[in-house]
DNA sequence: ATACAAATATACCATATGGTATTTTAAGAT
DNA sequence: ATCTTAAAATACCATATGGTATATTTGTAT
């Protein structure tokens, strides 16, 4: 009971994910459906067969990247010895970031949709709104669980660096692509191994 | 010898203003000729008298609204005192970014171009790159300025702390706008704030 | 092998797009 | 006031856009 993909259900997935990098890289405005069906190789007609309209492809498309990215990190902070080792998780895995490997093409989809969407498509905003959201809940409750287990100070203030970390990271992106400079993205996560760091006893 | 605004020059300017914030909110791609037309009230012969296509008006907006900011900016940081004094405006001036006051609708420029134009358009992401290396010239020589009048730590890293000021700015900008949490922004600032107490003697 | 349904392609639609050539209107110098 | 030039509006163009109704193909269970 794994292989009942049907036709729908694996031509969907296809389309997602050959066009999840072109919604990353050029943003819902600047996609059109000729990008979808020249990179699909299929037609307008078997495209809207599957979904309601490019909206719906850019939100499949969404989550297809963000989940990627989610997958990468909770795999590695589960092979994460200590709570410290968890929280540098999420400036290791940005760091491959430039080099682009098992991350979609064009940067972190959270912060393309959340520039992309914020002032033009509720529906696209409030997915990247809440994929921060999870985010943030997700560096706190380790923040949490490290206090608890005594490897990080008491007064640790979660939900300021939760925010400090993501920003960080979501700018050191935005610095790095736009100035083609790694190396700055490379010193930014620095400063986020020093903000954890600073959590321990 | 000030007045001499030809005609073209006023409606020019007017254009600009009048376009600057839907280039920022939309983007490039996003926004289209009948959205210029529609906001100035012009035709599309008018726009095109004063500019030869849609890019030229889209970098005349990202230099207009970049120089609304950096004016602020630079206004305030003669004004203060300290060096200290001096590296927090940038902190207090984004404060008020989503009040929106004397800033472009839209958010911080530099952050929309540069993610909006990185994978699509050159010379956008150009304009982007230089607003970005500029700015952390002007962080860099506050730094070393602040510890040539003994202010600061002589071993301060300014390449780094520049570098962490812009991506939480940026990053705390993108987390309040998409989440609705003015809150948010405000406690990555207090971060910056620290950033640069740490500085000091 | 056949029939049926599901999936895809074709052909079409109205409208929007960025851009241009030409005409009309309005500045501004004399 | 008039003439000339500069600026703006009109009218036009080819193409692209998102989307749909219909036809055709393909998978698949019997």
């Amino acid at each position: 009971m794994e292989k009942e993909l049907s036709k729908a259900e694996r031509t969907r997935q296809f389309i997602v994910e050959t066009t999840a990098p072109i919604f990353n890289k050029k943003g819902y405005a600047g996609t059109s459906l000729s990008d979808l069906t020249d990179a699909t190789g299929l037609t307008k007609g078997s495209i809207y067969g599957n979904f309601a309209n490019k909206e719906e492809v850019a939100a499949a498309a969404f989550d297809h990247n963000s989940a990627m990215i989610r997958k990468q990190v909770l795999d590695r902070i589960q092979k994460a010895g200590t709570y410290y080792d968890k929280l540098r998780v999420y400036a290791q895995v940005y760091h491959s970031f430039t080099k682009g490997n098992k991350f979609p093409a064009g940067g972190c989809p959270i912060l393309n949709t959340a520039v992309d969407a914020d002032d033009t498509n509720p529906m696209l905003k409030d997915k990247a709104a809440h994929a921060v959201l999870r985010w943030k809940k997700s560096i706190e409750n380790l923040i949490q669980s490290g206090i608890a287990a005594g490897e990080f100070k008491a007064d640790a203030d979660a939900n300021s660096i939760s925010l400090a970390m993501i920003a960080l990271i979501e700018g050191g992106i935005m610095i790095a692509k736009v100035t083609n400079t790694p190396a700055s993205l490379d010193t930014i996560l620095q400063t986020v191994d020093a903000l954890v760091a600073g959590l321990k006893l």
